[in-house]
DNA sequence: ATTTTGTAGTAAATCAATTCACAATAAAAA
DNA sequence: TTTTTATTGTGAATTGATTTACTACAAAAT
């Protein structure tokens, strides 16, 4: 349904998940219709990129009605990839990483968080809420034992190219990486995604100028 | 220099952002000139981008040469507003709250790490080192005392959209928004930008996928 | 039945971003 | 000098994204 499909840029892939929240939030509130013009409302976008995306992917809704709340969020999750769980490390449980393993949010949906990585002997073998500790060198074996697709990196910046390099792109497709080392979006087959705060206090930054001027 | 612009987009501040990581990088190594070609394989991109970008705010180089570094950084950073120090504080000193006030990160170049305010009793008067936290009441006097221009936001995702609406848009400029109520780039008059970590995880499972198949 | 209303779907037009391709020019080499 | 070399600066071409404007339906109202 969403395979005949050419080139799909990342803008699209991030509107989808915008839609997805929207859609979450109208279904809680009990709609079970939506239309275009309100997911436009919600999310700050014209109408008719909304029905241009989700047409784009063989997704339509009911002349003069609207689009199947349930539907969408069906298909928009299976576009994501998110009707499949996947697990998940993090690797650094130092503070961020310790933050994020406490942050419940990952937990819920279709990401599976399954154990933390480090190498600081203090903290290998505790736990944090739920999720065990491990020493960085059974890190591999985990991987292929566990299946894991997914790598958050919360460790020092100087430890960041080894351990992305040490990951094996049979089991790792995707890293999230907060480190202040910038990689490229792909490396060994896996996908990569900065979270990089000095970028964003920078563009803040930029913003906050022009609006003085 | 910049100012009798247009309409920059936010990936081209973006880019600049990257261009300012390269050229401080080859700073670092003792360089003083450098080619677009070179910013360019750096961060991933053709140098005619990058040269257009440049001379979109009257910067220029060397015809032959290159571009002096230095220079480079200073327009770069006058672009950004980096040269100008701008004051911050941290709203909810929780789990996350923590890990960005013990981060080194931010307290460098241009921002001025200034306080945390959180509303939890056992909090207030604390230090998380050397960063003192106060009681959420003294906010809006110590934004107007200080200057405080950006706020991060690192409280229960229930408290956003009221502490957002409470802040005085005479003083905060910017918000770095993390948590999960997503808000609008813009609100009375205080740019946003939301750091969204559900989204990116839903964007690099869309990615895993398309690699799959 | 027929008309009206509301909203989806989409081709064409517009607007925006990027890349190409090459002239301009400064420095280095001959 | 003159020639060669390297790299910038930029108009034109291309590619991509968004918006407009209108048609096609389906349901509701008359
Ligand atoms: N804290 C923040 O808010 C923040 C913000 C932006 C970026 N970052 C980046 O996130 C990263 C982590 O920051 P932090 O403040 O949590 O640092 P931290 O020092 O508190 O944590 C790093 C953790 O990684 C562990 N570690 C070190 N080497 C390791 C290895 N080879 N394998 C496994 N674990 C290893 C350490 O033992 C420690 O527990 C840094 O790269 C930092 O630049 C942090
Ligand atoms: N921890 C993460 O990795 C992570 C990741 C993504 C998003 N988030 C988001 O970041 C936010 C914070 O997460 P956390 O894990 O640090 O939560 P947390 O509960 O540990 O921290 C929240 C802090 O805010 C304080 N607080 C509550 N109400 C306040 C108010 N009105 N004024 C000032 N302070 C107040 C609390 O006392 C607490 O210290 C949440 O919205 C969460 O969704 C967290």
């Amino acid at each position: 349904m969403e395979n005949f499909q050419d080139k799909i840029s990342e803008v699209v892939i991030r509107r989808l998940s915008d839609y997805l929240r929207c859609l979450n939030y109208a279904k809680s509130k009990g709609q079970t219709l939506i239309k275009s013009s309100d997911i436009s409302t919600e999310c700050g976008l014209k109408s008719s990129i909304i029905r241009k995306d989700l047409a784009r992917f063989g997704i339509f809704g009911m002349k003069g009605k609207g689009y199947n709340i349930d539907e969408l969020i069906k298909e928009i999750e299976k576009i994501l990839g998110l009707n499949k769980t996947k697990n998940v490390v993090l690797i650094g449980a130092g503070n961020l990483g310790t933050a994020i393993i406490k942050y419940q949010g990952i937990k819920n949906a279709n990401f599976n968080f399954v154990a933390a990585f480090d190498n600081n002997s203090d903290k290998i073998g505790k736990m944090i809420d739920n999720t065990k500790i491990y020493s960085n060198e059974r890190l591999n074996g985990f991987i292929k034992k566990n299946r894991i697709e997914i790598v958050l990196l919360t460790v020092p910046s100087s430890e960041t190219i080894k351990i992305v390099d040490s990951l094996d792109p049979k089991f790792v497709k995707g890293i999230l990486n907060f480190t202040s080392v910038i990689l490229p979006p792909e490396k060994n087959n896996i996908f990569i995604h900065n979270i990089d705060l000095a970028k964003e206090l920078e563009v803040i930054s930029y913003c906050m100028k022009k609006c003085l001027s």
